[in-house]
RNA sequence: GCGACUAUAGUUUAGUGGUAAAACUCAGGUUUGUGGAUCCUGUGUCGAGAGUUCGAUUCUCUCUAGUCGCCCCA
């Protein structure tokens, strides 16, 4: 018979018990930081009617219909599983716009998906940290939220000079090219296109472009490019009095073509082995306008758990492997078994995570596993510990040993 | 959508136009109630199909899968 293959669909992974563990790790750091800040955790499904992806335009539909999974449900509905959380949080801000209490910051660890072609970083299916808050117009929600970002890095244990901060503003982009005289949206976007690259190429081969676009404003543009590093404004000078220093303007910064209509910013990684945005967001007005008339501004940032991943492969600072449970009951004979079981619950009862080995595997055999395993303890049924009601608890670690009944020694691990 | 590279044991890799290796992992034994050791044992249609050849895992072609880039990146 042809077996089916064992490998997970294409660009989407499976989460073995050790690559849980380091999930389990980003959730709760992802987490913890954002209730440090007050965030508030919302969800919802990943289905979503596929029209609140494509009414932004015909770039838009494009993008859904190619790299999005769409289907047609029986009632004919056209569906989406979600590719991103922000048209999604916004239905529900308009949802609810009339009772909010703004400003409101919500955070959302939701699993998304794309169609797309895998390369490093990049899959079809991964999790999202969505931070944001809506409801105010204060460049300090700018700040707050930059700050998110950073806390929830340096909660990894990253270290300031292991990324930078880049931070750019529409809106000034858009006066500065308006001061030139260029209001042209199309051309604004030729621009910001290749802005967007001005890292990966070459200076020159960036200017004749350039000048291709705009022949009259290349160098005051490429000027202003590259003088940005050595400016600040608002958003970088309060980061800089809450104590974030790693933050410089980047106004090649580009963003894609989506919502956001300010403060737009990115955190790259140092490491030239990993050069690569790790996290991005940026201010958006109005952004319940597809569902209410009522315009609800927003500040926020996504960070995905594959980027956040690398980032901490690259510099060493996954955690160790933790251990399945902390004491390991060990049986002598396999007639033991319900006797182990019996001591097994007592220990869970008292908070202390417990398995019973059950293997048929010799004795030393389960010690040496029990080791390899990472848990703290081992207990030992047999004839003897059945007989007397009295058990030996070991410490795997230094290799004492704390003799008594099952309550004693539930007394002693007792958390 | 375009391009490059790769495919050998569960994993990571060596290797050869003439019957395929190592390390690690796992399982069992060495060991009848106590430690990551030692030693022994176990597992492969060399990605699939076709061609060249006396003979192909090795060379050629096609396909498939994967990786990495470009494009795009909400």
């Amino acid at each position: 018979m042809k077996h089916l293959p064992t490998e997970p669909y294409k660009g989407v992974r499976d989460f073995y018990p050790e690559d849980m563990a380091v999930q389990q790790h980003i959730f709760n750091t992802w987490s913890r930081t954002a209730e440090s800040f007050g965030f508030e955790r919302y969800d919802a499904s990943v289905l979503e009617p596929s029209e609140i992806y494509k009414s932004k335009g015909a770039e838009n539909e494009e993008m859904v219909n190619e790299q999005t999974y769409t289907f047609t449900d029986r009632g004919d509905r056209e569906v989406t599983l979600r590719p991103e959380m922000t048209p999604t949080v916004a239905r529900m801000i308009a949802g609810k716009s009339k009772e909010l209490a703004f400003p409101v910051r919500w955070y959302s660890i939701p699993n998304l998906f794309r169609y797309e072609r895998t390369q490093r970083g990049r899959v079809r299916e991964h999790w999202q940290l969505n931070c944001d808050i809506f409801g105010s117009n204060d460049i300090v929600a700018d700040i707050e939220i930059i700050a998110l970002a950073y806390q929830t890095l340096i909660n990894f244990g990253a270290q300031p000079e292991m990324f930078e901060i880049r931070v750019n503003d529409r809106r000034e982009m858009k006066e500065f090219y308006e001061s030139l005289g260029i209001s042209d949206e199309e051309i604004i976007t030729k621009i910001t296109r290749l802005n967007d690259r001005f890292h990966k190429i070459d200076r020159s081969l960036y200017l004749a472009e350039l000048r291709q676009i705009t022949p009259d404003s290349a160098d005051a543009i490429l000027a202003h490019l590259e003088e940005s590093s050595q400016s600040e404004n608002e958003v970088t000078r309060g980061l800089n009095a809450v104590g974030i220093n790693n933050v410089k303007i980047d106004r090649s910064l580009a963003r894609g073509f989506d919502y956001y209509t300010g403060t737009i910013f990115e955190f790259f990684d140092t490491d030239p082995s990993n050069n690569r945005s790790m996290l991005g967001g940026g201010r958006y007005d109005n952004l319940t306008g597809l569902f209410t008339s009522e315009a609800v501004s927003g500040v926020g940032f996504g960070m995905g758990d594959v980027t956040m991943r690398d980032f901490l492969d690259t510099h060493g600072l996954l955690p160790a492997k933790k251990a399945g449970a902390q004491v390991i009951v060990i049986l002598t004979e396999e007639r033991f078994n319900i006797d182990g079981e019996k001591v097994a619950m007592k220990l869970r009862g008292v908070g202390v995570p417990t398995l019973v080995d059950i293997s048929t595997k010799k004795l030393g055999k389960k010690v040496a596993a029990a080791d390899h395993s990472g848990a703290g303890y081992i207990l030992v049924v047999g004839e003897d510990e059945v007989s007397r009601g009295e058990y030996v608890l070991k410490n795997l670690a230094d290799g004492t040993e704390m003799s008594g009944t099952l309550e004693d020694l539930a007394q002693g691990l007792a958390v």
